[in-house]
DNA sequence: GCCAACGTTGGC
DNA sequence: GCCAACGTTGGC
């Protein structure tokens, strides 16, 4: 199993939306870096630990899984969209998307101050002066400490299982 | 609201 | 294929 990060702007679509939802599919990324990632190395199952950005204070606020690959981002061929891209070609749609499942809201969202302080955080993406990918990869020893730090609910029972 | 960092675009 | 100009991201 691979370990995600994925930025949200909350005004835009915020774990609460996600909680209420159920569901989303992940549209609207318009880099290739970030496509390439959902495209190719996605699979269901996955874990993703969902950012705010642009909040206050930005953090990790909650746990998501990867519930379908390989979807076509519809809103590329939406002219009403911001996201829509008049280069988008039906038959070989430029843009793939994953679509995510909620898992869980922390009681405790582990901001971005706080992941700064942690020393074990060290060499994690998202920390990285200037990292603006909007899907990174993550660490499963990263992953696993950002949930102990947030109480994650799921992480604990998954432990108890095995 | 500022602005550094970064990605993309388009002229050449 | 280079690179300057421009737009966007996102922390502060």
């Amino acid at each position: 199993m691979q370990y995600w990060l994925m930025k949200s702007e909350p005004e835009a679509f915020s774990i609460q939306d996600l909680k209420k939802n159920k569901t989303t599919g992940w549209d609207g990324v318009r880099n290739y870096q970030a496509r390439n990632l959902m495209r190719d190395q996605m699979q269901i199952g996955d874990r993703v630990l969902f950012y705010h950005s642009n909040a206050e204070p930005p953090g990790v606020v909650g746990l998501a899984e990867v519930s379908k690959t390989g979807l076509v981002d519809p809103s590329q061929f939406d002219p009403a969209s911001k996201y829509h891209d008049p280069k988008a070609d039906p038959e070989n749609p430029r843009w793939i998307m994953v679509e995510i499942a909620f898992l869980e809201q922390f009681k405790q969202i582990v901001s971005l101050p706080e992941m700064r302080e942690m020393a074990e955080l060290d060499g994690m993406m998202v920390l990285q002066k200037g990292a603006r990918l909007s899907v990174q990869p993550v660490s499963e020893a990263h992953f696993k400490l950002i949930c102990a730090r947030a109480g994650s609910q799921i992480q604990k029972s998954q432990k108890t299982k095995k």
